[in-house]
DNA sequence: ACCTGAACACCGTTCAAGT
DNA sequence: ACCTGAACACCGTTCAAGT
């Protein structure tokens, strides 16, 4: 076969095979990714820079899902309100990427523009340069911690038989079904995040 | 050499040397953690089941170092406050294990006792049982992606030359160095969850 | 019970060969 | 430029052999 007269692959290709992948069975070996698109392993070489590559690739189609231009909303609280809740959405939608790309860090581009629109609306809402970065990295702590515990699974908060532990117990058996005990803890914690923000905003 | 008189192994020396390798490397293989105990690889599954095991050997490690004691501190507020400290504390002086506990869950009976411990402080403060869940599940949410930010590099929060990002750039510009901007990040974060928590138990 | 040497399946990556 | 086959280093794990 060798070289065919349309290329097989290309990056579009080869992130959402492997977005597929991790979806379907939690993670992704090279191979497996190969055998997907039909394809030899070595081929995915020409396009991606190796399996880290191709986890940026991963990293990129979540936050294409995010909608960024929530923030230009105004006022700001709005904003933000509004941008976390496309952002635990898109995380959502996919819990299982979420592990591969907490490991690694970015400095893609596109996240700078991000960041950028976030000190814009948070400064032009009023708050001091200096308040920017703390504020907004506790509110993406939230965010990144509320979107781990989506991956992880609910068995975990089961008492195991044997086990002493009454309070848990009746903590657990007064939970709500729906809505779920990860979605109540979003809403109390970016409402919390929100509120905290307001406050500051209004006194110097 | 087969069988020594006096065994080479015990998970305690396994799990300090997993954790001395992950504190400089940022990662550990079995192979350089059998090498580190001056052991062959094999060895190391006669102890631990497989480097799963040593995952939670490292869990319990980091467990240990959270003094969990505190919750029993009255009011609950205190309790909670005091507790998640010594938790970003443990985690802080271990960054890199972090991402590897991310991944995987637990059922030790050692966690649900703290759950119980915390559903103890909660209900005993005055908050409903159906509001333990959520409530606690927002503040560990928090406290995990602020672990996961202290095990990112800080060179992530940088403006790469060339790309526009006024706004981001003043923010930066504008950050002190100590407090780091991760501290002010739990500072504001902590204190504004346990603001929501006590705003939610002053009214039904 | 506990350590070793040998062996296996599998993974990520490189590279020369081919069009 | 882009795909393949072959090859390599390395990892996690198993297991029979030895005390």
């Amino acid at each position: 076969m060798a070289r065919p007269r349309k290329p097989l692959l290309d990056q579009d290709r080869i992130a959402t095979a492997a977005l597929e992948l991790v979806d379907e069975d939690g993670e992704f070996t090279m191979p497996a990714l190969a055998r997907r698109l039909g394809v030899q392993t070595p081929s995915i070489y020409h396009h991606v820079d190796g399996r880290a590559g191709v986890i940026e690739l991963l990293r990129a189609k979540i936050d294409e899902e995010i909608d960024s231009a929530l923030l230009d909303l105004r006022p700001w609280d709005r904003a933000l309100d509004a941008y976390a809740r496309s952002y635990r959405a898109a995380f959502a939608a996919h819990p299982h990427v979420i592990p591969l790309l907490a490991t690694s860090t970015v400095q893609a581009p596109r996240v700078v523009v991000v960041y950028d629109m976030i000190a814009a609306v948070l400064i032009e809402g009023g708050f001091a340069p200096e308040q920017v970065m703390p504020s907004y990295t506790a509110l993406e702590n939230f965010l990144l911690g509320s979107a781990l515990d989506r991956a992880a699974p609910e068995v975990m908060w089961e008492v195991p038989p044997g086990v002493e532990a009454p309070h848990l117990s009746r903590a657990l058996a007064a939970q709500t079904t729906s809505p779920t005990r990860s979605d109540q803890a979003f809403e109390f914690g970016l409402a919390a995040l929100l509120d905290a923000l307001r406050a500051m905003n209004a006194s110097p």
